[in-house]
DNA sequence: TGCGCCGATTGATCCCGGTCAAACCACGAG
DNA sequence: CTCGTGGTTTGACCGGGATCAATCGGCGCA
């Protein structure tokens, strides 16, 4: 059976729970879903002006590239968050997916209509807004401020937040948990302003550390959650 | 006579140009001016949580202080520009004035009602808050990768595009623009993620080079706007 | 089983920007 | 006029992370 938006698993934790369930086959039928593999463009430069999307799996992630090459990577997003720009042109960024996904798919017009008569989608969409401005600014600190070890610990509790299976319980004082990082070395340090040999360098010190553990690939262990909280932190909040 | 909302002179490029005529003497009722001398804070700490502004002159400057002392400047804020979160708790991010300033004060719960009532003002505020993320991200983009020459090449770009004043022709190609910057040394440092020392001597750097002259104080000439954008460049757009 | 490829790791060296320290320069108060 | 103060400039030195370069290791493929 195709999987609609009434029996959509993250809806409660996407911009669409602000639509009433009367609206559900109306929105249903305006979306469609689509898988992607990882590195497949979800908006390529300029066409983020006709679509717009919600993550059901996995991970994307907003890039700048300059002219020289050189590459920065300014925003994840992860299940249940929003993508796109409605209300304005389409940007110089690149939206790829970093790990494979699933995404559900609107066309920005119809989206933008949604908006104007459901005021809560509205207020929901200028809620995710600030939260992302707030990442980003905090991203700002990051760059502006942290060294490679704060900036290693920072990325891996961000994504251990975001990943990690939640188990109802609350997680803070679990011995040890382990996700796969959505991003390879080389992105890690796109995301970080490091170089792919600083991030490799700082990872295996935070392992002698004892701090967390590497798997092969993309698998990490975090063996000492407080110490990669007090690493990660000079409390960028 | 006390200034009004019908007069108000930033009104075309604040967000309430979004409101129709005959709401005017409403938002006028519910706003009131207030002059901030430089330094001062506009919104302490979680405070914004019952506040939001518009900027009408001088420039303000939201700021991330972590524990141990550092400061990254996260957004600069020009007239015309929206500042606060509605439908969104406070941050603890500050907001004090760089310049003096003349600014426009909402109460927050006031301005949630008119967004629910006029959908374009939601509409411009999305709008408003799409842009501060693009600003977001090509400050991300600089603070990962920009040199310190890039960087302050960069900043004073943004000065001049904001801060100029437009004598109706297209000013590219004037020949030299003198503007003040709204940052002291340590305030561009903080902004730009760089010291105070390396603010000084890359200015200098760019004043030999002939780029731009520095006058006593906050005073800046623009002697080559061509040499100025391609050192910002790196393309970051 | 061997080869080629690509990402990751590790090492050696370099350099940009940070750090420490010392003037310098108005400006205001006594 | 002198002193103090706060922001700025300049110099000498240092170090974290970039750069350059070599090697490794898993995987697909012949």
């Amino acid at each position: 059976m195709r999987p609609t938006c009434r029996t959509c698993a993250i809806r409660p934790s996407a911009v669409c729970r602000a639509l009433p369930p009367e609206a559900l086959d109306q929105i249903n039928r305006m979306s469609h879903r689509k898988h992607l593999a990882a590195g497949r463009t979800l908006f390529a430069a300029e066409d983020a002006a006709h679509t717009v999307a919600t993550v059901l799996a996995g991970v994307a992630k907003t890039s700048v590239t300059s002219a020289d090459g050189r590459t920065q990577i300014v925003g994840l997003h992860f299940p249940g968050d929003f993508i796109g720009r409605p209300h304005a042109a389409g940007s110089a960024n690149t939206v790829e997916a970093a790990t494979d996904m699933d995404v559900c798919l609107f066309d920005k017009g119809r989206f933008e209509a949604l908006l104007r008569e459901h005021e809560g989608l509205s207020r929901l969409l200028i809620e995710r807004m600030t939260e992302d401005l707030d990442a980003a600014r905090e991203w700002m600190f990051l760059l502006g401020h942290k060294s490679a070890e704060e900036r290693l610990a920072s990325f891996i509790a961000l994504c251990i937040d975001r990943l990690e299976p939640r188990c109802g319980v609350d997680a803070a004082d679990q011995p040890a948990s382990r996700i796969d990082l959505p991003l390879s070395r080389t992105e890690i340090g796109h995301f970080l302003g490091l170089t792919i040999e600083t991030v490799s360098r700082v990872l295996r010190r935070l392992q002698t550390a004892g701090v967390i553990e590497i798997e092969r690939g993309r698998g990490i262990r975090v063996l000492d959650r407080e110490a990669l909280a007090a690493t990660a932190a000079s409390a960028a909040d």
